[in-house]
DNA sequence: ATGGCGTATGGAATACGA
């Protein structure tokens, strides 16, 4: 008996308004498990129906009015449901579930970190240091996780952490997602946990990747100054089963299109 | 040209994203 779990992670940007590109992302891709940020909906507002009319009947919520907000939808079952709140701020930015597979629990953390404003100085900018300090508990929290267990971490972490997750390193050096001091953050929580960075295991180092592009570019796809702020962290159990990854690119082109494009990750028993 | 736009709230103008 072997399993085959493919498993998406999407910052959505508003659900409610995004509903008719996720149904067909949903129809198209038919992902198992779709992993959603930036939800921007209260939970009593969140459209349950028209996802368990697609056929995701298990739906995990952690939402809030107006900003931020993960949810975690799904067609096989979801389990041990926790809904952590970082930096006692009160914001709606994690959700873990366990999922089966290969008649296993895979635990499954769907993420949303602060994007940490314009200034990367915590001195003037609070919102940096708040994202600072949240990775700083992430860190420690994730500790606990125990690293010979299945386990996936996905989300909007915003942070392109290396060279070429951005269109110009030189460019960015000073801009909040990508500053030495975030992706030094960035590596060490990922290092302490022993999370392999599975999309880098599918694109060389080389090889541009992004799953971001600004609205404000005319022409996003010409211009193509992405950053790769989206990630599919896999525990060391699940080396060997990760088959594959991808960026879905066409959906930021599709109609009323998020800004983050899906990532996909295909695991096999 | 890293903001030139887009979203939620609330019913105009502001906060926020990255």
């Amino acid at each position: 008996m072997t399993d085959r779990l493919t498993l998406a992670t999407w910052n959505i940007n508003s659900v409610r308004l995004r509903m008719p590109i996720v149904e067909k992302f949903l129809e198209e891709i038919a992902p198992d498990v779709l992993c959603l940020q930036e939800t921007k909906c209260p939970d009593a507002n969140f459209p349950f129906n028209a996802f368990r009319k697609a056929g995701y009947e298990h739906i995990e919520i952690n939402g809030q009015k107006g900003y931020h907000g993960v949810a975690t939808v799904s067609r096989r079952p979801l389990a041990n449901v926790e809904k952590r709140g970082f930096c006692d701020m009160g914001d709606s930015r994690h959700l873990a579930a366990d999922i089966a597979f290969n008649g296993s629990p895979l635990r499954l953390h769907n993420f949303y970190v602060p994007a940490g404003g314009d200034e990367p100085d915590r001195e003037i900018n609070p919102k940096f240091g708040h994202k600072l300090d949240f990775f700083a508990e992430m860190k420690n929290w994730l500790q606990g996780t125990e690293t010979d267990k299945a386990a996936v971490l996905v989300g909007d972490l915003n942070v392109a952490p290396y060279e070429h997750d951005v269109w110009s390193h030189k460019a960015l050096l000073k801009v909040v997602s990508h500053t030495p001091l975030e992706c030094e953050l960035f590596e060490d929580v990922r290092t302490t946990g022993k999370w392999i960075d599975a999309m880098r295991r599918f694109t060389p180092l080389d090889d541009k990747l992004y799953t971001w592009w600004s609205y404000r570019a005319k022409d996003w796809s010409a211009a193509d100054k992405g950053r790769r702020l989206d990630h599919v962290w896999v525990s060391q159990a699940l080396d060997g089963h990760i088959k594959g990854t991808r960026v879905l690119r066409d959906a930021r082109g599709w109609e009323k299109p998020s800004d983050h494009a899906p990532v996909i990750a295909v695991f096999e028993a």
